[in-house]
RNA sequence: GCUCAAGUGGCGGAAUUGGUAGACGCGCUGGAUUCAAAAUCCAGUUCUUUCGAGAGUGUGGGUUCGAUUCCCACCUUGAGUACCA
């Protein structure tokens, strides 16, 4: 009987959809264990073999947790709002959701043809109204919600509007927007209940704001700072301006601390929780505020001016001798002298024009131009003219600086470049040819107060006096900034919200979802509205408590609602929560289900997430632990990046100005051009099929009148390693490789290609490698006339053979180096094979270790020995030390740290023993010439080595 | 620039606490089987070699009886990030 995997494989998935193998159940006696994927975005393209790499990593972990006797979480689901759905709808017309159906239709055919353990009933779609209601509601709690800093912990609004009321907000330490004014509690009881809103809305978690934007009128839209390409839309060409607009905003710097923290209590790759620390980005320093001089042309009311500044350096306080704003600082208009008015705003000009990626990648032209005030120096009371200079950001700090050139080479650079004074305030340090940066061998000199003080007592000090002055404290900054959570698009979640008088207001939670409008077209409107201001029916009826049509709207039971929709992560930011209770439309999950599976164990996904989504998950997890939604601080216990599956590109070479293509081996010297060419006309020695090549479909006729230059008899390719894309032709497809070779050698190849974690190439041509393998083990079960496996007792071989597999298989796992575990399969196989291994005793658990990674021949060969029950309910086989004890050991002689010769000793043989038995051997002999070894090591069980 | 990975045969990679470098597989070479091919099986395959042996894990040092593994400096490649005050 031959190994026929096609039709085992069906067979078997089949058989576990039919038998619900892989449902989970919410109750429980085992131990719990959630397994997670990153859910993909089902595009139109379907999977390629890339894709998979991590679902079949953490589908043999699922498995192999379940065999160990967890009940298993491992949940599958799809990220299915998106831009490239809403790009083919603008071409199309089609809409979204069918497009967005049948991708996840093609997507599920796939998945289930690679035989992943998914518990398919618990699937979640991010576009499904019954997800995104709770997203919707997620978003309103977000919104009832302020940060008090104090506490470290976000409480219900309402609690903050007793403290308002009670006491107002000058004791009052939230997160909140910069210019909030101090009210006392009398005073908030006088305000209008419009005010209220408006003061309420500084300190929501999710708050409406004025960003800045890169806006395109062409496409009407605002577009990520990667979509612009020279200060044009890279879609198009169309260009780019920065615009101010009221977007909602959340206010993930108020957990910046947290975020922080919680990254020591979580087991992520050291790589992964620098890129979020770097993100981050906490600085501890100081705010210190200068006082702008009184200028005798400008009136007693401009006159009054401060600069806040922060600054990591307090101590080399004394070394500044400008500032520098950020062209965009909202002083610079008000203190710049009417001699500077023209260059500085000519200067604005020029900078505005510049997007800030051209500012930040052109570091080396120093810019700026003076606004002819000064300030005072807060100690020294020098005069220390201000400047405006675009090396300073308006996003970071307070987009002013107090520039120290001795101490910081930007600093340096400008004052040399506009000859501003240097002064040095580092004692014993030479600074004519660049700043001097080093903390740590700092001595402050010329300080006043802070002379002969190192950096950390200088730092103390003058935050000390500083705040005696009541001119600055000590401060800490965070990079982090507020997440924009609006996008202008159709294809997202749309916004639980509505407007009165221009305020935002929360729909209540039992009206929604609220469900996306239908649109006629999916562009923004001709006035520059997001798509869904084409909706008709697009107004809030506070009586009927339903979306009604736009023409009722009257302001006063009827209002607009919000045209914006969210963004990607809004979805993907709590998903792994519904997958444990899916189906509940009381509560994003019940409290059981949330108690019980907890938070993620295993989370498998790619490296490019780092900072988007990983960091938004567990903004949105501390938030909802806050406020007592769930009970865990962090989603994802463990987190593996998997490595991306590169495709192997195939060239031929065009000789340039003619038709002919030569072979890889005669180009020499001559001109060619390389083309790619798909990758299945080349075989495993890359020879082009160069029939198969003018007979495809869609390139054929490119190639038809070619002349192809031969060496040897045949065309060879030239080849190289890229990304697996499209439009290199090097993409390979789960399905052909299914057909060919089965999903058992799929899931094999795919994990023996090389660590999980790395960056490998693929080539389909190894693949027979591991195939050979399942053939070769099929053929040590299954002979010419049944099968070949009988309850003879094992010998010791098999059973030496069995458990150094059962070892190194279990601590392969465990530690997620799946591409040795195929190699000991294949070593087992083939020592079981030379042996003539029949033995149940020895196949049979064998099956069990084999069934995580190749889960359709295990099950075949496992019902074949007379089980009736799936292979994933039996218990993973026990290692027994026992059997790998040897009585001699084959030592290594060694002369000078290199390996002559092997000797095989008793493992009992004395140290002593063993010296002289090495001694006596005529090849020690011969290794020594004569020469007397000066020293003899001997570690009994491992090694000798001889030392002259 | 900074941060993090990674450099081992023709190729993917193995060597888990410092102890036989190149497991396993691809490819290649030779052979068996076959009318032939596929498939299968057997043997060989790091380099050099005067066939005794010698060298060898990006480069150069160091620690050690012994280093792919530990330390220092450098080179290369990949990823992320950036005038962050």
């Amino acid at each position: 009987m031959q190994y026929h995997f096609n039709e085992i494989e069906a067979k078997w998935q089949k058989y576990w959809a039919e038998n619900k193998t892989f449902q989970a159940t919410n109750q429980s006696d085992k131990p719990k264990y959630y397994v997670l994927d990153m859910f993909p975005y089902p595009s139109g393209a379907g999977l390629h073999v890339g894709h998979p790499l991590g679902y079949i990593a953490s589908d043999i972990y699922a498995r192999y947790k379940r065999h160990k006797g967890f009940n298993v979480l491992h949940p599958q689901g799809y990220d299915s709002f998106g831009l490239p759905a809403e790009q083919y709808a603008i071409q199309t017309g089609q809409h979204p959701a069918l497009t967005t159906e049948e991708n996840i239709k093609t997507y599920r055919r796939q998945l289930d043809q690679i035989g992943f353990s998914f518990d398919w009933s618990r699937e979640v779609r991010t576009s499904d109204p019954s997800y995104y209601k709770w997203t919707q509601w997620i978003f309103i709690q977000l919104f009832e919600s302020w940060y008090c800093k104090t506490h470290q912990c976000a409480f219900s609004i309402s609690e903050l509007e007793k403290l308002f009321s009670e006491e107002g907000n000058a004791g009052v330490n939230a997160a909140c927007d910069d210019d909030v004014e101090y009210f006392t509690a009398k005073e908030w009881n006088s305000f209008s209940s419009d005010k209220k809103l408006v003061v309420l809305l500084k300190y929501r978690l999710t708050y409406l704001a004025e960003t800045e934007v890169n806006w395109c009128p062409a496409l009407g839209t605002v577009l990520a700072n990667d979509e612009i390409v020279n200060g044009v839309s890279e879609r198009g060409g169309h260009p780019v301006v920065r615009k101010k607009m009221t977007q909602w905003s959340m206010r993930i710097s108020a957990y910046a601390e947290r975020l922080l923290q919680g990254l020591d209590t979580i087991d992520w790759t050291d790589s992964l929780k620098e890129s979020q620390r770097n993100w981050i980005g906490k600085s501890v320093g100081a705010s210190v505020t200068f006082n702008v001089l009184p200028n005798v042309t400008l009136s007693a009311d401009e006159g009054s001016h401060k600069i806040d500044v922060f600054t990591t350096r307090p101590d080399t306080i004394f070394g500044v001798s400008f500032m520098t704003l950020a062209p965009e600082h909202e002083l610079v208009s008000q203190i710049t002298t009417p001699e500077q008015k023209a260059e500085v705003e000519a200067y604005i000009q020029a900078t505005a024009k510049r997007s800030e990626r051209d500012r930040m990648a052109d570091v080396k032209t120093i810019s700026g131009v003076f606004t002819g005030a000064y300030a005072e120096h807060p100690f020294s009371k020098r005069l220390i003219p201000i400047w405006v200079g675009d090396y300073v950001l308006a996003g970071y700090g307070t987009g002013a600086v107090m520039s120290v050139p001795c101490g910081d080479q930007r600093d340096y650079d400008f004052a040399k470049h506009f000859n501003i004074p240097i002064p040095n305030i580092f004692e014993g340090i030479d600074i004519s040819e660049e700043a001097y940066a080093d903390k740590d061998n700092t001595i402050i000199a010329n300080s006043d107060f802070l002379n002969g003080m190192n950096y950390k007592k200088a730092t103390k000090r003058a935050i000390f006096e500083l705040e005696q002055l009541g001119q600055g404290e000590g401060k800490t900054n965070y990079r982090l900034r507020d997440a924009v959570f609006s996008r202008q698009r159709y294809w997202g979640e749309p916004f639980p919200v509505y407007y009165v008088n221009g305020m935002p207001q929360m729909i209540d939670k039992a009206h929604l979802p609220i469900r996306l409008p239908e649109v006629e077209k999916y562009l923004p409107t001709e006035t520059g509205e997001p798509p869904l201001g084409r909706a008709d029916v697009w107004a809030w009826c506070t009586e009927t408590n339903s979306v009604v049509a736009n023409n009722k709207i009257n302001n006063t039971t009827v209002f607009p609602l919000e045209l914006n929709t969210m963004p990607g992560w809004a979805g993907s930011s709590w998903y792994f929560f519904r997958y444990m209770d899916a189906h509940n439309d009381q509560e994003f999950a019940s409290e059981d289900a949330l108690k019980y599976w907890e938070n993620v164990d295993l989370y498998i996904g790619g490296s490019e997430h780092a900072t988007g989504h990983l960091l938004y998950s567990r903004f949105w997890v501390k938030f909802m632990k806050d406020r007592g939604f769930v009970g865990v601080e962090e989603p994802f216990k463990k987190l593996i990046n998997q490595g991306m599956i590169l495709g192997t590109s195939a060239f031929v070479y065009r000789e340039d100005g003619t038709n002919k293509y030569l072979s890889k081996g005669l180009i020499a010297d001559i001109n060619v051009h390389p083309i790619h060419v798909k990758v299945q006309y080349v075989n495993a020695s890359d020879e082009l099929d160069i029939e198969g090549l003018k007979n495809d479909g869609e390139f054929g006729e490119d190639f038809k009148d070619a002349e192809f230059i031969l060496e040897d008899g045949v065309y060879k390719v030239g080849r190289d390693v890229e990304k697996m894309s499209k439009s290199k032709y090097n993409v390979v497809n789960p399905d052909a490789i299914c057909e060919q070779y089965g999903a058992d050698s799929l899931r094999l190849y795919e994990m023996f290609l090389g660590p999980l974690e790395q960056y490998k190439p693929w080539n389909t041509a190894g693949i027979t490698g591991v195939h050979g393998f399942l053939k070769k083990l099929w053929k040590l079960y299954v002979g010419e006339n049944g099968l070949n496996v009988d309850d003879s007792e094992p010998t010791k071989d098999n059973l030496k053979t069995l458990h150094k597999t059962i070892k190194k298989v279990e601590e392969d796992i465990e530690n997620f180096s799946f591409n040795t575990s195929v190699s000991t399969f294949m070593i087992a196989v083939n020592e079981l094979t030379t042996q003539k291994c029949t033995s149940k005793q020895v196949l049979e658990p064998l099956l069990v270790l084999l069934s995580p990674y190749a889960p359709h021949i295990a099950e075949e060969l496992y019902s074949q020995l007379g089980h009736n029950k799936s292979i994933s309910t039996a218990p993973f086989p026990k290692f027994d030390e026992s059997h790998l004890v040897e009585s001699s050991k084959n030592y290594p002689i060694s002369f000078n740290g290199k390996m002559r010769f092997t000797l095989e000793l008793p493992m009992d043989m004395s140290k002593e023993d063993i010296e002289a038995a090495v001694m006596a051997h005529e090849k020690t002999k011969e290794q020594l010439q004569g020469r007397e070894p000066k020293k003899v090591i001997v570690v009994p069980g491992k090694i000798v080595n001889i030392v002259g």
